[in-house]
RNA sequence: GGUCGCAUAGCUCAGUUGGUUAGAGCGUUGCAUUCACAUUGCAAAGGCCCCUGGUUCGAGUCCAGGUGCGACCACCA
């Protein structure tokens, strides 16, 4: 099936190529006509997934692809990434690996919340004024969009990604694996709760990371202050109210008499005690030598009084105001609280001066505001603890790359990476924010308030949990008429069916893994209107089923109000003699059975449930422990899903409140190589794929995230995310400032500038010219010259393909007829081994240059012209095309496929029944002989002596110049090539000017052509030279130790090239003394 | 403050075990263009490889010091 549809698609697609080819293929490549085309087709070929590529494939490679977050569009960075990338994959592919690049996305928790809550802000409003789910509903729509966005850019850049394997670090299956993850790593005490000091920003309400804080240079006041027995300078004397210790440096004298000592002190009428302390950490220059220390609002001083042991007083609140433990101060925000403070103190006299001061202030880097040190519960991972694997996260993380597992490249990392590693301290992974992962953390007892709750909680990580969403079935006409509706099959009315459609993508959105709906026709029929959407598993239970009313059903609900008013007040009980009617109480059963049942048979699955009035009310009585009274007011509409996860099976859940912050966002993308390929089951995938053979990025998420994804592989699965480590450049600008997005003026678009030039010329700006770990400048004019290149490959293309009479498609190298011929074809294996190389060791630029000038500068600007002259050369042209295409390849997809449909699609598919590049086999370079490499730099040196001496004496190449020249074997042999590119005539003129270019000799006729002068003055500065390098030969040639100690091969070269020399330089002595 | 790195043609950069008279692209200059390609061709000019010293037969490459620049980490009352 598959195949049949390449077949086509390249028939389609080439169909006008028929010979002659001359007229059909355009002047100049367009790449914006065939991009989209060529990338469709790749996609229809299935190849990018490894399963369905051709041929016996044992070895293994892949690449995951870091997960662009899902905040908008991508940048230039992302093009570079995933040009690097795709060359390794293109071409371990072509080397007939079974290759794998795994696509992805990241949540980017952080980033996307804040993208969202601007818009929203736009709108003037706040997610608190839309709450938690509508929220998270609406970050998911942007989410939704981000993808498509980003996924054509992917495709635009000719990406060849499996996309059958797609992955969203916040999926339903990542996020089991998450929690997975997490609950290991709490069964092991690595992840604890804790009071802490951490960086609190009051406007956004939450914690931030260390490198989420940033730094600002401000003019502030250091104010001197008499303490006790001593003096302090601070700049924040507010925070002195909450001091609880003294330090200062163990060598300082002038405290001596103080250290150990408890100290009361009075600060304008607000007594502390503090403890006195001495630490090396201390400045005796800086100030007075003495600090006062507040553990509670300050990093540093936390830390000293866990050493310590010092007393911690909060006195700034999490909404920068000052707490009761300020006491008068109570109330106040913190600047205030600091002016008056101030104030008081300069009335007891107790300022002793104040001096500037340029304070470097830290900021919040969303919101620009002070962040205020603050101790907060939060969750954190313990690196230095031991673990079940025998030694700390630090110390896995750090051996992995110690003991050569992975290798990083550029090497210059690996003293950065454990400089980091020895320094790393506990992890802080929660978040207050309501995008991501939230922490799989349940507390009984408590007021769920997380971050700030103050009780002691029994905390819960479930190992399993199974979720479900209660949906009521659409309306009927008996609901319409009021009628007691109970186990009698109503079928659902029409309008109905549109509210229940309008439903399906909001239930989409959920992803639920399963159906499970009461057999009754109602129910049965909205179960399967949406999962004619959904398409998943759909079950039927009985235990579903709405409560059976006996001989009520059918009646009008009003009339039997009247009737039996006890009826409606729902009691547990209620029980009408002489009816068959169900109660509450046997409802309860029912639901109970179930709720045990599906824990079990569907632990850890999403679950719809489509059922009825009664029994979404019994759920809640149960689940939520409601009673009576509030089941009466309570009614539950269609359209409202009510939602609930069982732990572990139990779901007396009316006291289990889950942990409202979310997981740091690196926390999931630290499971990245091993969650997106089935993790923790042991799937083929992960047994194939795993460790990933490169991870590519850029060295500044080192830290962030490479780091972190070796720490969490070798503790969850005792392995090493991957082989190596491929760090690249940032990408600057023309003038060397980095591309920010919020700086258009910096920021190139990628798409516009496929748009412009192509997506071949793109790849080739960010490759060619750059190196691993150092920053790129990319500009307009740099693509522009790629895109010439790029033409310039399509005209070589173009020309063989209009010369050659017959394209045949071979699989065995032609023979060499004549000496360019015999040239040619050992460059071409010469570049083939070094491109391999080349790509082996991570040097992509390099490997583009050596093609480039293979391509350019050696087939086109010689060989082809050559080709002209001698002719009949159609095999070895077409080899050679079809071999640069294939070299060309991983680097330039896109234009290199076009030529190879146009000239060997249907060709090759009837050889190796694959008519597209990207599979074809990476050629092996054959053993070459030196001999016709030598002899044709001669013959070049001779056409390019002329073609100098024109130039100098501005003779037009339409001019045809008369030399008589010794005829050695070359110039014999060659003297066809010579006359044609040199523009001269070879006569048997004896009397004239000798020229002397390099070792050749020429006679030119005298006549106008030459100015004696000019040329006499040439030679002997040419002369001059040549002495020069002679004499420093020499000198080296006559230094014994030389002649001794260096390789023979490299004396013999310099033997050589004395001799050469002494040659040319008698020549042109002879030279000089005819002229 | 700690750590790491960079300095090569006017500009942007290659240069991976130390071994040709140090390379490329762009730019500049001159000439050309019915020819596969002006998104082109031919040719030229342009370098104390930051400075000083050392190791070595030999240093752009290795070592030490200096100068200038940059990045990352930490953050101080």
């Amino acid at each position: 099936m598959r195949y049949i549809n390449i077949i086509n698609l390249f028939r389609q697609l080439n169909f006008w190529v028929t010979i002659p080819y001359m007229k059909e293929i355009p002047k100049a490549y367009n790449p914006k006509a065939v991009e989209n085309k060529i990338y469709q087709l790749w996609e229809n070929s299935g190849y990018f997934d490894p399963d369905e590529l051709p041929g016996k494939r044992t070895k293994h490679f892949s690449i995951s692809l870091p997960p662009p977050n899902v905040t908008g569009k991508l940048h230039i960075g992302h093009s570079a990434m995933l040009a690097y990338q795709d060359i390794m994959i293109r071409f371990h592919r072509m080397q007939g690996d079974r290759t794998l690049w795994l696509p992805g996305m990241d949540h980017a928790a952080i980033a996307t919340q804040n993208i969202v809550e601007r818009e929203l802000k736009k709108e003037g409003q706040t997610r608190h004024d839309l709450g938690r789910e509508k929220f998270l509903a609406r970050i998911d729509d942007f989410v939704a969009k981000s993808k498509d966005t980003i996924k054509m850019q992917l495709k635009a850049m000719g990406a060849s990604l499996d996309w059958s394997r797609e992955q969203f670090t916040l999926s339903p299956e990542l996020t089991k694996t998450v929690r997975i993850a997490f609950k290991k790593m709490y069964d092991d005490g690595l992840i604890y709760r804790g009071d802490r000091v951490v960086n609190w920003c009051p406007h956004c309400q939450s914690t931030l990371a260390d490198d989420e804080v940033e730094y600002k240079e401000e003019q502030g006041k250091l104010y001197y202050l008499k303490y006790g027995p001593v003096a302090i300078a601070t700049t924040r004397p507010e925070t002195k109210l909450g001091d609880t210790g003294l330090a200062v440096n163990p060598q300082d004298r002038r405290y001596q008499k103080l250290l150990g000592k408890e100290l009361e002190i009075d600060l304008a009428g607000h007594k502390i005690k503090v403890k006195v302390f001495a630490d090396k950490a201390v400045d005796m220059q800086f100030g007075t030598g003495a600090i006062g220390v507040t553990p509670a609002h300050s990093l540093q001083d936390y830390q000293w009084a866990q050493k310590y042991n010092l007393g911690i007083i909060k006195v700034i609140d999490e909404q920068g105001k000052m707490t009761s433990f300020a006491g008068k101060y109570s109330g106040l925000d913190v600047l205030t609280a600091r002016k008056k403070f101030v104030e008081n103190l300069t009335k007891a006299g107790l300022i002793e001066k104040a001096e500037d001061y340029n304070n470097n202030l830290s900021i919040c880097y969303r919101c620009g505001t002070p962040v205020e040190p603050l101790p907060s519960k939060q969750w954190f991972v313990n690196v230095n603890k031991k673990t079940s694997r025998g030694k700390s996260l630090k110390q896995l993380a750090s051996e992995a790359v110690k003991s050569g597992q992975i290798k990083m490249i550029p090497d210059k990392f690996t003293k950065t990476y454990f400089q980091w590693m020895d320094n790393l301290r506990d992890w802080c992974i929660s978040r207050q924010i309501w995008y991501g992962h939230q922490i799989p953390v349940w507390y009984k007892n408590s007021s769920g308030l997380g971050a700030q709750s103050p009780r002691q909680e029994e905390v819960i990580v479930p190992k399993h949990i199974t979720e479900l969403v209660l949906m009521r079935h659409g309306i009927t006409d008996w609901n319409k008429e009021n009628k007691v509706q109970g186990i009698t099959n109503v079928p659902l009315d029409e309008l109905s069916i549109d509210e229940i459609k309008k439903m399906i993508p909001r239930l989409k959105r959920e992803r639920f893994d399963l159906i499970i709906t009461s057999p009754l026709m109602r129910a049965k029929q909205t179960a399967e209107i949406i999962n004619e959407e959904l398409k998943i598993p759909l079950a039927i239970n009985d235990l579903l089923k709405e409560r059976n009313y006996g001989e009520f059903e059918g009646r009008n609900n009003a009339e039997l109000r009247k009737e039996y008013p006890d009826y409606f007040e729902d009691k547990i009980n209620f029980d009408i003699p002489g009816n068959q009617e169900e109660s509450y109480q046997k409802l309860a059963k029912r639901v109970k059975t179930f709720l045990k049942k599906v824990s079990q048979e569907y632990s850890d699955k999403k679950i719809l449930v489509i059922c009825h009035h009664s029994v979404i009310r019994t759920f809640r009585m149960i689940i939520d422990h409601w009673d009576a009274k509030k089941l009466t007011a309570y009614s539950p509409k269609f359209n409202e899903l009510v939602n609930y996860k069982i732990l572990d099976g139990d779901y007396k859940m009316a006291e289990l409140r889950q942990d409202p912050d979310t997981l740091d966002t690196w926390f999931s993308s630290g499971l990245w190589t091993f969650s997106t390929l089935g993790w923790p089951e042991k799937t083929k995938d992960l047994k194939e794929f795993h460790p990933t053979s490169v991870m590519e990025t850029g060295y500044d998420i080192l830290f962030f995230w490479v780091a972190r994804m070796i720490i969490m592989s070798t503790y969850l699965i005792g392995e090493r995310p991957f082989d190596n480590v491929y760090l690249h450049g940032l990408i600057r600008t023309k003038e060397g400032k980095k591309m920010s997005k919020s700086d258009p003026e910096t920021a190139i678009d990628p798409l516009d500038m496929i748009n412009q030039f192509g997506s071949d010329a793109l790849r080739l700006s960010l490759v060619i010219g750059t190196s691993a770990g150092n920053d790129v400048r990319i500009y307009k004019e740099k693509i522009e010259g790629y895109r010439n290149f790029v033409n310039k490959l399509w005209n070589i293309s173009r020309f063989i393909l209009s010369t050659v009479k017959n394209p045949a498609y071979s699989k065995t190298a032609p023979r060499a007829k004549t000496l360019s011929d015999q040239w040619i074809l050992g460059e071409l294996e010469k570049t083939t081994e070094l491109v391999t190389k080349k790509i082996t060791r991570f040097e992509f630029s390099q490997a583009g240059e050596q093609l480039r000038h293979f391509t350019w500068d050696e087939l086109a600007d010689w060989y082809l012209e050559i080709a002209k002259i001698e002719g009949g050369k159609d095999k070895i042209l077409l080899w050679i095309l079809k071999r640069i295409l294939i070299l060309w390849h991983p680097f330039i997809p896109f234009v290199t496929e076009e030529i190879w449909q146009i000239a060997f699609g249907e060709k090759a598919a009837a050889i190796y029944e694959l008519p597209l590049l990207m599979i074809e086999p990476w050629p092996k370079p054959q053993k070459t002989e030196a001999a016709a490499s030598k002899r044709f730099s001669s013959l070049q040196n001779v056409i390019n002596s002329f073609r100098n001496f024109r130039a100098e004496y501005n003779i037009p190449p339409t001019t045809l110049i008369s030399v008589s020249a010794k005829k050695n074997i070359l110039i014999k042999k060659e003297e066809k090539i010579i006359n044609k590119l040199a523009r001269v005539k070879f006569t048997d003129v004896k009397k004239g000017i000798h020229l002397t270019y390099g070792q050749f000799d020429f006679i030119i006729p005298l006549g106008e052509l030459i100015d004696v002068k000019k040329e006499k003055k040439r030679s002997e500065l040419e002369l001059e030279i040549k002495k020069k390098y002679y004499e420093s030969l020499k000198k080296k040639l006559s230094n014994k130790q030389f002649v001794e100690k260096a390789p023979k091969e490299i004396v013999q070269r310099e033997r050589e090239k004395q001799i050469e020399l002494e040659e040319i330089i008698k020549k042109l002595k002879k030279k000089i003394t005819t002229l």
